[in-house]
DNA sequence: GATGAATGAGTATTCATTCAT
DNA sequence: TATGAATGAATACTCATTCAT
C-alpha cells in the first residue's frame, strides 16, 4: 500500500540530503547532534528537517534500517554467488570496513535510549536470515566452528568492529577486525 | 601542587556518595543522565556535585579512572601471583564479567565525545602494563598467540565485552566473550 | 474597485469548502486549530487556503463577518414581519440557540488579538441597526425596558450566551440563556 | 503535609513576581503569551519560571487558583458580616469590577483547551458554597428569585462580566453589569 | 562546605506564510 | 489556479553551570 504518489524532485533532494548529512553528523559526532544542525549543514530550514522525519528518532530509524537495508542486499547478493562457502569471511570483513565509515550503527546500538521500531526490527531480521545462509555453508564446508549461529556471528561482529575502532592501527586496517573474526575459525584450524 | 589538607569527613562521604550514585545511574541509563538527577539520588544539592566535581566531564572521568584503577589493582594481583601463565584467560574472564555489571566503560569510550584527560590515560597506561605482563609470560607459555601485543589485548577484551552485551544468552553468561576471545590462542590451538 | 470577475466554479467550490471546514473545526476547537490542519480536514492543499485568505486573521474575519451577516438577515427578517414588538425574545433566544452550535462568535470576541476589520464592524452595525428597530418596538410595546439601547442588548446577549455555556443544564437547553434575558424585562415586569 | 521547609526569600520574591507579572499578561493579553515573555518581563530566566511552574499549565492554574481563593476569601468574609441577606448584591458587584481588572478568570474559562486540575475545582466548589450561603440569605430575605440556586448564580456573574466587558461605558463603571444582575431580581421585584 | 535558586544557551517541535512545480 | 514543499521565527522545556544564602 506504500505507493503514495512519487515524491517532487527537490523534495526527494531535500530528503537525500538531510539523510546525507544526518547520517555523517552522528557518524563523526555521534547521536547527540541537533537537528538544528543537521538542518543546517544540509542548507535546509528546521521545518524541513520535520516535515521528512516527524521526529528526531524517525532520522535515526531512516539512518539505521537504510543501513541495515544495504547490508543486507550485499549479503543477498553473496548468497547468490556464493558456491562453496567461500564467500563468508569476505562479506564479514567487507561489512566491517564499510561500518568503519559509517560509524552510526554501533553507535545507536550501544546507545540505551533507541528503540528499535517493527520495520528497523524486521530489516535487522532480514539481514540476519542472509547472514545465516552464509554461515551455514561455511559450516558445511569446514571453514567456520559450529557451535555458533548467525546471532552470536552478529555479535562478534560488532565486537570486531568495536575492536577495530578501539585500536585502529591505520597502517594496516581490518587488523584488529581481522583478529577478532579468528574466533569463528574452526577449533583445529 | 595542591597542599592537599585532608577533606573534611563529610566532604568526602559526599564525594563518595556522588560517585557511588553516577557510576551506578551512567550504568544503568548512560551518560545522559543529568547532574541534578544524580545529586538528587545521592541526597546532595546540585551545587556539593559542582564543588567536588567542577564540570560533568569531570564527573564522567572520575568514574571511569577510578574503575580504571581499579583493573589495574587486580591486574598486578594476578601478575603476582601468577607462575606459569597461567593467570591470562581467567583475568580477562573476570574483567568482562565485572564490567558487564558496571556499564560505565565501554560506553563511555564509545561516545566520542568524551575527551580523556592525561590522569586518565596514564592509568589506562598503567593497566596496559600491567596487561602487557600478564600477556607476556602466557605467550612465552605458548597458550596466546604472539602477533597481539598488550593494546591489541585491550580492544579485543572492549569487542568481547560489546559481543556479550549485544547476544547475553542468560542462560549462559559470558559465553559470548568466551567465544571472541578464542580469536588469542595460536593458531594451531 | 478590482474588477472582481467571478470566481471560477472550482475556486468557488473551494472556498465554501474551507469556510465550512473552518466554521467547524473553530467552533469545536477554539481559533488555535491549525491552518495546515484546516487544509487538510477540507481536502485541499495550505497553499489553496492562502490563496482564498492571505492570512489567518483574513479567514477568522470571514467565518465572523459570514455570521454576523447571516444574524442580520434574520433580525430584518424579524423586523419585516413583526408587527406588535413581540418578535423581540423569540428573536434573541433563537440567536443564542443557534450561536450555542456555532460557537465561534463569542469565542472569536473573548480572543482579544483578534482584530476586527472596518468590513466586519460595518456588518456589527448592521445588525445592530436591525436589532435597534426590534428594540425600540418591543420598548414601544413596553415589553423591554427602556433604559437600555441596541448595544446594550447585544452585550445581555453575549453575557447570557457566556452564562448558558457556563452552566448548560442540558435537560433544559437555554434555560440559563432565558434567566440572563429576563433583565431586559420592564422594572414592574 | 503541605510544610516544605519555608521557600527562601529570593525565591520567593521571584515567584510572587512571576506571578503577578503572568495575571497582568494573561489578563491583557490572553493566555497566548509565552513563558519567555513572562520570564523577560518579571527579569528572571525562563528557567527560573520553569523551576516555580514545570509547566504552562501548572503556571496559568496557579493564577486562576489564586484569584478564585481570594474570592472565596472575600466571600466568606461577606458570609460572616452579612446579617440579613442585603449583603448578596454589593458582593456580586465587587467581584465583577475586581475581575474587570484581573481579565484572568473568564478568559481562562472561555479557552476550551484548558483543564481544570482537581486543586482548582475543590477551589471553585468552596467559591460556589460560600457563595451558596449568601444567596440562600437573600432568597429568604426575598431579595433573589428562588429558582436559581449557587452554580446559576455563578453563570450569570460570568454573564454580566462578558457583557460589562463587551460594552464597558466607561463614564458609568459597572452598569452593564448592573443591568444584567438585574435578572436576579425576584419577578415582582 | 553545603544548599538549592537562578541563569541562559540549547533542544525538539509547531505553524503561518511563501513559493517552486 | 492548485499543490504541497520549504521557510524560519517562535514555543515550551532542559540542564550544566554559577552564585547568593
Amino acid at each position: 500500500m506504500e505507493s503514495q504518489r512519487p515524491m517532487r524532485a527537490d523534495a526527494r533532494r531535500n530528503r537525500e540530503r538531510i539523510l546525507q548529512t544526518a547520517r555523517q553528523a552522528f557518524a563523526t559526532e555521534g547521536l547527540g547532534v541537533s537537528l538544528d544542525e543537521i538542518a543546517r549543514r544540509a542548507g535546509v530550514g528546521p521545518g524541513t528537517v520535520h516535515r521528512h522525519f516527524p521526529a528526531k528518532e524517525a532520522l535515526i530509524e531512516e539512518v539505521l534500517t537504510e543501513h541495515l537495508a544495504s547490508l543486507t542486499e550485499q549479503a543477498r547478493q553473496a548468497v547468490r554467488t556464493d558456491r562453496d562457502g567461500s564467500a563468508f569471511f569476505p562479506f564479514l570483513h567487507s561489512l566491517i570496513s564499510e561500518a568503519r565509515a559509517k560509524q552510526d550503527l554501533a553507535d545507536a546500538l550501544s546507545q540505551a535510549d533507541v528503540k528499535l521500531s517493527e520495520r528497523t526490527q524486521e530489516t535487522a531480521l532480514h539481514l540476519r536470515q542472509a547472514f545465516g545462509e552464509l554461515l551455514v555453508r561455511a559450516q558445511e564446508a569446514g571453514t567456520v566452528r559450529t557451535d555458533v549461529d548467525a546471532e552470536d556471528v552478529q555479535a562478534v561482529v560488532l565486537g570486531a568492529l568495536t575492536a577495530e575502532r578501539q585500536n585502529p592501527t591505520p597502517d594496516r586496517p581490518g587488523r584488529m577486525a581481522a583478529v577478532v573474526l579468528d574466533c569463528l575459525l574452526p577449533e583445529g584450524g
